[in-house]
DNA sequence: ATTGACCTTTAAGTTAAGTATAAGGTATAG
DNA sequence: CTATACCTTATACTTAACTTAAAGGTCAAT
């Protein structure tokens, strides 16, 4: 059986949808936003999505899951057009800029957790020195 | 002059907010949140925090900033209390875990933007190799 | 030709995370 | 003692990013 999908490596909305883990109202959602744009249509007015959609999808949900807005993230997928190779290049280093900082605080966070886990294994008398999470020290309990 | 605030490494909202580059009311809806209580008050009822909230603010906002819920940070947060040593660990490693994805996330976004960049200085004809932003390949021109 | 799983649109509803407003108490400088 | 710059609470509003609902069209199989 040959479907409306996969005659040219098109996939319709249910397909992405199941295939990229979101909603397909989520990605009719996306296209209203101005965000995605389904590569094209069937004559009923299906959605179609190609490679590209896809790529720019996963682009899309990683920028979402790194805290970047959907506006950010429109922002980030437009660099292409309408815009001077010159401006091009100085908002991909902003862009690259917040990356960096986000990675930082990333960091941060990362080690914050990989810290509180070495004092819980150190502790031989339960977990209170988790008590001021967030400390740099190695914690002074309270006698 | 002697305020209220500076007796004791005691630091009204006003001076946590400002100091930290959040408003007064976010402070007051994260203790209504159960997310980051005052280290106590005056007797007129003004929250003081000390340097241990000032810690945990830095946390909660860059767990904020790399796209954890408000939900998971408080989860984040409450590592230390009501919980076995065992299940601590435990849930830090899944936290640790999530963590790391979105360091994998974060690095994705990265090379794509740092990719582009390359290929918008190689191209001598404008932008145009932008136009599938996200891809992985050097982009075919269409003819 | 009917069934059932898909797709369409438009419009309204939800949730998270603040933000703003109103009405009033407090601390310090002049 | 009063101005003013801060603080308090409670309630209401806003915005982003979806999500759900309603009403109906399409497609492949039986």
């Amino acid at each position: 059986m040959v479907t409306l999908s996969n005659r040219k490596g098109l996939m319709t909305i249910g397909q992405v949808a199941s295939l990229m883990g979101v909603a397909s109202t989520t990605l009719r959602y996306y296209e209203r936003a101005g965000i995605l744009k389904p590569a094209g249509r069937t004559p009923a007015g299906y959605r179609l999505y190609d490679e590209i959609s896809i790529r720019q999808l996963e682009f899309i949900r990683s920028a979402r899951a790194v805290g970047f807005t959907l506006d950010d993230t429109r922002a980030l997928l437009r660099l292409d057009d309408r815009t001077s190779c010159d401006k091009v290049q100085e908002m991909i280093q902003r862009r690259l800029g917040e990356v960096d900082e986000r990675l930082l605080e990333l960091k941060r966070v990362r080690s914050t957790l990989a810290g509180a886990l070495k004092r819980c294994r150190a502790s031989k008398k339960g977990c209170a020195v988790l008590a001021e999470f967030g400390a740099g020290k190695p914690s002074r309990r309270k006698v």
